[in-house]
DNA sequence: ACACGCGTGTTACTAACGGTAACGTTACTG
DNA sequence: CAGTAACGTTACCGTTAGTAACACGCGTGT
């Protein structure tokens, strides 16, 4: 009896915690990563207290709201990394399907990438070092894990990959921002100018005359 | 007279500004980017609406304080990229530069790629898409005016050099995070492996048994 | 029938923030 | 000495995150 019934609140909770996340879900998608707890709670129909008895605060909400779609997009660059496709087509697919996304949905990534923003309440240590969002380390992380499986790269390898997948990630989020800003060029052509970028196409560029090149 | 008077004022209004954005370095420094208007007029000896009076609001200040710090960083990027060598050595010189000014002083790197934080009035129109910190903007595009100047790039040269220019800086910037953040390994180390990736060893290194490569 | 918990919800509050209006005070100028 | 203009203050507003205290519904043990 006591487990039927531990169950049966713990369905109760989970199903009212997810109508929760849904809220918000709407609520960031309109207003951006500033959205208020009294916004969010009113979306779904209730009132402060209670969100606050689900996520404890502002940045558990945010940090449940972020695994969600840091998982989803996760997925699709899994796929695309894990394709059936020479070296070149799954790093033109994966930067596409990161691109991709973020250009679907601009306010769910500019949420992704600045999740806990306006905290105002102590927080006083400030993280030095560990200020970026969670997306981008875990997609550091991952690609850092799928480089050093897969590609030979001599004594240092781990290390190698790790300081790559950072790397490789923020160049995607960078020129990514920089681009759903400006659209200087279709999407297409900036896979294909970052995968060129990547594959040695600056240390293999000739000098333009008159001094040594960059 | 009229002049005399007002460069004498404009003299002390400029010294005073200076006055108050060193005391907001000051705090900036010891509060990380949450620090607090009033902790930063308090600071200065004075109070609020003084800071109000000489900057707007939070972002002036803000933005007034980012530029200084971004303009002493720059002037050293240059100093960096325009050295008398190699391009392989200018590119790590470049990289060491700016991994060496985050190493020296994380708080202020910090305050300059969230800069803006902490907004709650207005703002409801959350710019997509230019959410990155000025900084990195503006590398990005003077890294971009330096490739696009040096290499030969052939057709389309001008888009190619925006892009990598971005994601080049990019790719300090978040392999410096996760660096500054973990101190996996020295900073030559990271600069060798940066500027490895940036020489296509990506693309170059072999496959590990098993299936295609990365 | 009745009290007891327990989860769910509310109202009403605190403390801190960004920002501003209204009021002194100093000092220089006619 | 009157006027004015910058410098500075106190006291306030509106909004925010977060919390305490109270109220309702509901199954349970005695």
């Amino acid at each position: 009896m006591d487990t039927t019934q531990r169950t049966e609140q713990q369905r109760s909770a989970d199903r009212r915690r997810r109508e929760l996340l849904e809220a918000a879900d709407r609520v960031v998608l309109r207003d951006g990563p500033q959205a208020s707890m009294n916004a969010i709670a009113a979306e779904a129909g209730i009132t402060k207290p209670i969100l606050y008895r689900h996520f404890g605060d502002k940045g558990g909400l945010y940090a449940a709201l972020a695994q969600r779609h840091t998982d989803a997009l996760l997925g699709s660059l899994r796929a695309a990394v894990d394709a059936p496709a020479g070296r070149r087509e799954r790093v033109e697919a994966t930067l596409d399907t990161y691109l991709a996304a973020i250009e679907a949905r601009p306010q769910v990534y500019r949420f992704l990438m600045h999740p806990a923003e306006g905290s105002q309440g102590g927080d006083q240590g400030f993280d030095v070092g560990k200020h970026s969002a969670p997306l981008l380390r875990r997609m550091g992380e991952e690609l850092a894990q799928v480089i050093e499986e897969r590609l030979d790269l001599g004594p240092g390898s781990q290390q190698l990959a790790r300081v790559w997948g950072h790397g490789i990630v923020g160049m995607m989020h960078a020129a990514g921002d920089w681009w759903l800003g400006e659209r200087p060029c279709s999407r297409a052509e900036l896979v294909r100018s970052l995968a060129d970028l990547l594959w040695g196409r600056l240390a293999a560029a000739g000098d333009k005359m008159g001094g040594p090149g960059f």
